[in-house]
DNA sequence: CAATAACTCCGTACACTGTTCGATTAAGGT
DNA sequence: ACCTTAATCGAACAGTGTACGGAGTTATTG
């Protein structure tokens, strides 16, 4: 699984469209568009966990030696899963309002993509930028056309709404894969954890400020609320950038 | 590698504290600690993806299947690293300064801790929280004592920065490995990549946005812009509220 | 048209992984 | 002394990603 010159150009190659046919040899009998069809497939019924080169071969009826003719690398299939996945979001500056609903519509279809597909958060954040990755990007960065921020600022915003998006999205999806989980007698593991903290090891008043919490909120009003804060500052900036050009 | 009940409670038990020592059959040779630091010391020295129960096992002079009698899991075995490293960072409200001092202290040495152990970076997240992660939230509370905030907004507060934290911390540190990254001949992985874009491929004007950038901010400089804003955000409800009591 | 070079497909194999089983051995309680 | 319980660990199971080499297919070349 060692990263070589070679499997980077390739994947380059194909994630920037195709990759030109050769000439000599049998046809080949499948695409690559079908290797990702087939790999999104795995990883949509069973997890990423259970995504192996194998069952992607087993789904399309072919050996599993037979995709590294397509495909360098599982790497490679992966970052080609993961832009096609990019190119079915929505682009952001086709969205209706001024550039802070533009900002909040994007990242809430973000996180309810995530939590649809939950597989893609452990596979997203490869080093590779495929032309929808790009097209996102741009699309991103002309959100911010006419308030007044340079390309270099907005470039800042974009990513400093995508971390913080990321890292939200993390704990919502690690939340939900806890919510969905139940011991053989179908108690929840909030439900476990809890009660063996309540009968054994905490003695009170060891945790005082943990105590005083009444009903904390939940990681998807967290993530309202951090992203209207980051935006609050965003907004400072924007208005400042303005009234010092006009 | 199924969840079960069972393992739950056992890694709950473990976390929480040792889990009383039975009679009878030979004395165990080792610890759950020597263990943690073990499993510790490989991924150290060789990451996470070689970070396997054998290399642990060898390391501690004992056969594979012998840490299967001292921990339940290879994921209960992670959770205790993980909880052994949260207990070796510095509490937030021991920091000198007022809260926003403290809370951009915890954020940057956050940063650099992971910078410093990147193998971490896959490894938190789990459900799991330890005696060290309570600590550390608890202690990340009471940097909020006496801004006004209720214990259950100053919760909010405290997640939306980790959220935060964690998405840049991810960028960073992929930029990181990224970086680390050469080719055979010593190009770099940014090289490649846009010498690829340069020469194939890319027409001029498909991205216009993208081109009108100068020098984009590194991922550093975007955490410490994105942390800026959201803590300009938060210092405004925190005036709000001091307000609103006096 | 035949020969050749290039290519696809894929069975097999290698070096791994986490975890279970069963045998062996060591210790405590009675 | 005996019986029960537990620790240790070699072997095995069902997986994993991927390299290799052979068989069969095709386009180009002599």
């Amino acid at each position: 699984m060692g990263v070589t010159r070679k499997s980077v150009e390739t994947t380059l190659g194909l994630l920037w469209s195709g990759l030109g046919q050769p000439r000599r040899g049998p046809r080949q009998q499948l695409t690559v568009e079908r290797l990702v069809e087939a790999a999104t497939g795995v990883a949509e019924e069973e997890g990423v966990e259970a995504l192996s080169m194998r069952k992607v071969a087993a789904r399309l009826g072919v050996g599993a030696a037979t995709l590294y003719t397509y495909v360098p690398d599982k790497a490679a299939l992966l970052a080609l899963v993961v832009d096609d996945m990019t190119g079915q979001a929505p682009l952001p500056h086709t969205r209706p309002g001024n550039w802070r609903e533009k900002v909040e519509a994007w990242a809430r279809e973000d996180l309810a993509s995530f939590r649809e597909h939950p597989w893609l958060v452990e596979i997203t954040g490869g080093p590779f930028v495929g032309p929808n990755g790009f097209a996102w990007m741009d699309s991103a960065l002309r959100v911010f056309d006419g308030t007044g921020l340079s390309a270099d600022e907005a470039f800042a915003v974009v990513e400093a709404v995508d971390g913080l998006v990321q890292g939200h999205v993390a704990k919502v999806v690690a939340a939900d894969r806890v919510d969905r989980w139940t011991d053989p007698e179908g108690r929840s593991f909030a439900n476990v954890q809890e009660s063996y903290l309540a009968t054994r090891a905490i003695e009170p008043d060891r945790f005082p400020a943990i105590e005083r919490l009444e009903s904390p909120p939940g990681p998807v009003q967290v993530f309202e609320q951090a992203l209207a804060w980051l935006l609050d500052g965003v907004e400072r900036r924007i208005t400042e950038a303005r009234t010092a050009r006009d």
